[in-house]
DNA sequence: ATTATCTATAGATCTATAGATAATGC
DNA sequence: ATTATCTATAGATCTATAGATAATGC
């Protein structure tokens, strides 16, 4: 039954992962502990050899699902000529609609983090720090106080307009994604400053 | 035991009023029918005699908090002259991000709607059209399609700022409020079209 | 007689713990 | 000898149901 020591700190690692993926999925409360121990191939009883608690695993979990985030933000803008087009084009998608599990933890469970744990919060926290750093960074603000204004507006406009794009169907949910991709460019694009 | 049968129509409907403010505190999987029904000064075994299952009461909640927030922006545009900065002065506010459970419904479960059933989903859906309608009027839209694209792309912000608000402390919660309530303004007054 | 609400409970599930087991690590 | 994981279980809680109770409504 016992397992080499790296591979025990490889199924913990892959507890996270799945987890990460499974909160997302079903929400804090929407998931036990069985099922996040039997995604990763485990029982139950194992759990707290490894965890504190259920929340402590909540807040690993955010915390790897928000830096993959903030890098899949900085990947997407390092990959092409037009860094924010890049993000815009992954993030206001009906592709991100869909992927629940693997997509912006900010959209999945952002109403959650607010009932959270100052544990859970924190992640988010330091990722939403890290998104408006990647906007301002392609965006070349010189503004002296970041996070930009922009960067805000632009976070703020896409976490929602894919939030909204979830609960509503297939017609308006695309147009919701489409008219912010418009104004996320057009406040990119308006004169620097207030 | 018995009451009258007002009285029993009054009970169900505070049930509802209950669980509308409940469900936007702790969420759908957050809160019993045990503290649902004693919020409203009864027992859980009445339960089933006025509501077919937990999810359709969140239904009914949904719906009930959907349309006293569609009028609660009514009545904010129609109290001010200026309707639109009635609307950002109350909804991107401090008192806002803190009345969790009086607040907006799509910022207190917006997240957790995406996983509801379509019987929750649905007064969501109506809702937020009505939210856009009632930004539509006041901005005297004569696109032909509504809704229009302004009114979505305003919406999704506002959505948007509060939840991340909600998850950042004091200093960068407000900064987001304020970076969202100037953006809106600046979306309103562009030119109208495309 | 009907019925709104109550107490009580079934059966499932949840977090967390205890102790057994079987393999690693020294 | 140590320990990663297992089976088993405690105790709480959850949704839903059954049947009793006491008041209304006819």
């Amino acid at each position: 039954m016992r397992v080499t020591r790296a591979q025990a700190e490889a199924n913990r690692e892959a507890v996270i992962n799945v987890a990460s993926r499974l909160f997302r999925e079903h929400g804090f409360d929407g998931i036990g502990l069985k099922d996040l121990m039997k995604g990763a191939g485990l029982t139950q009883g194992g759990f707290y050899k490894q965890f504190e608690s259920k929340d402590h695993l909540a807040a690993l979990a955010s915390r790897r699902a928000m830096e993959s985030s903030t890098g899949r933000w900085s990947t997407a803008a390092a990959s092409a000529p037009d860094a924010l087009e890049a993000i815009i084009r992954f993030y206001l998608s009906k592709d991100h609609r869909g992927e629940k599990g693997d997509g912006c933890p900010l959209v999945a469970l952002g109403s959650d983090v607010a009932r959270q744990s100052e544990e859970v919060k924190l992640p988010f926290q330091e990722g939403i720090k890290g998104h408006l750093q990647v906007l301002d960074e392609l965006m070349d603000v010189t503004e002296g106080s970041e996070p930009s204004n922009k960067a805000m507006a632009i976070l703020s406009l896409m976490v929602g307009a894919v939030t909204l794009s979830r609960i509503l169907d297939e017609g308006l949910s695309q147009d919701v994604l489409n008219a912010a991709a418009d104004e996320v460019r057009r406040i990119a694009a308006s004169p620097a400053g207030q």
